[in-house]
DNA sequence: AATCAATTGTTGCTTATTGAACAATTGTCT
DNA sequence: AGACAATTGTTCAATAAGCAACAATTGATT
């Protein structure tokens, strides 16, 4: 992509997770990111349509990143769940302050339906080779470990990442390998 | 001044400065300059003939910088030069980064003689309303200050500030009042 | 001495950003 | 209610930055 659309994205997204941090959503302007992000007023709009648009956009490319992030720990490891989940915590930590915003701040709902479907989504297709073997419909247990799943990862944030991610991982592998063994992938 | 010419020249000239830090200035090419800046390379040629241009234009800069800050502190102050004084040590530890680099690295006679020009061009504008008072001449007297306020700043940024701005500019001050009050505008 | 990769300036063309202006809308204060 | 400043979204022409390609030069390696 053109260096310029990359550098302008950024600046002002980044402004924006900046105020964020400072006031409400509904108190911001697109005036005033312009002004701090400096880039024209006019470009903004060239980008987004308005500060909504700007929001969800905002949510998408974390959570982009965060999926990208977690696929490059994936490739060619044998146990891919584990280190998958690792990864997760790794991003979250590495970009704590934008996530720290969208899980506080306004957008809580938007940023947490994406995260659920990029969770359920994964889920979805480490489960989709295996068949069910007991009688739980494979439906619910995916919508059952989502749940937890974005639950944890959104306490750990909220929270201010109160326990390592070694052991965050560590313990929410635990919980979803030894209840849901029989559900997931054997790996080795 | 456009946008994009400030985010660009000044991406490309603290890159630059980035880079000096880390190697001599002869092994720096203009390829890395441009990686490290995301910047295309023909673009730096918009704006710097190579990269001595780019040198000789990062130390102007910087005085023009120096020489602004001072003029802030100056106006509508009592006792001009010793504010302006103190402002010029504020102005290098604001930036010693740049300048440090600039005086240890590579272009230090371009850097020094810079600055030497702005030095004397200030006394010889502090003390073109006074007259001579005795015998010694006053291009041997603006001389002799220039070069001991130059090498005290050169010193001070060299040897990594080794004393408080408020110590440096009283005893530099010092230094110039009481043995050329006869030669300085007294003020009030 | 010769080869090879890297760097250098330069070019033509495309595209993104800029600044300025505009009317319309909003929110605040009296 | 009316006045007012601030914000909004949009337009336009001008221009800076982008990319890709090029030949020429440099520097290191064999």
């Amino acid at each position: 992509m053109d260096r310029r659309i990359q550098k302008t994205r950024y600046a002002i997204m980044n402004t924006f997770m900046e105020i964020m941090n400072e006031k409400i959503f509904e108190k911001i302007t697109i005036n005033e990111i312009a002004e701090r992000a400096n880039i024209n007023r006019g470009t903004i709009y060239l980008h987004y349509i308005d500060k909504y648009d700007l929001l969800d956009k905002c949510i998408e490319t974390y959570i982009a990143q965060l999926v990208q992030h977690c696929n490059e720990k994936h490739n060619g490891n044998e146990s891919p769940t584990n280190t998958v989940l690792r990864g997760a915590f790794e991003h979250l930590q590495d970009n704590f302050d934008y996530y720290k915003v969208l899980l506080t701040n306004e957008g809580v709902p938007l940023f947490r339906n994406q995260l659920y479907k990029m969770i359920s989504q994964i889920l979805n297709k480490e489960v989709s080779n295996i068949k069910n073997t007991n009688d739980i419909s494979t439906e619910v247990k995916i919508q059952f470990l989502t749940s937890a799943i974005v639950g944890v990862l959104e306490w750990w944030v909220v929270n201010l990442m109160p326990i390592s991610i070694d052991e965050i991982s560590k313990q929410l592998w635990s919980l979803i390998e030894c209840n849901y063994v029989d559900f997931l992938p054997v790996h080795k």
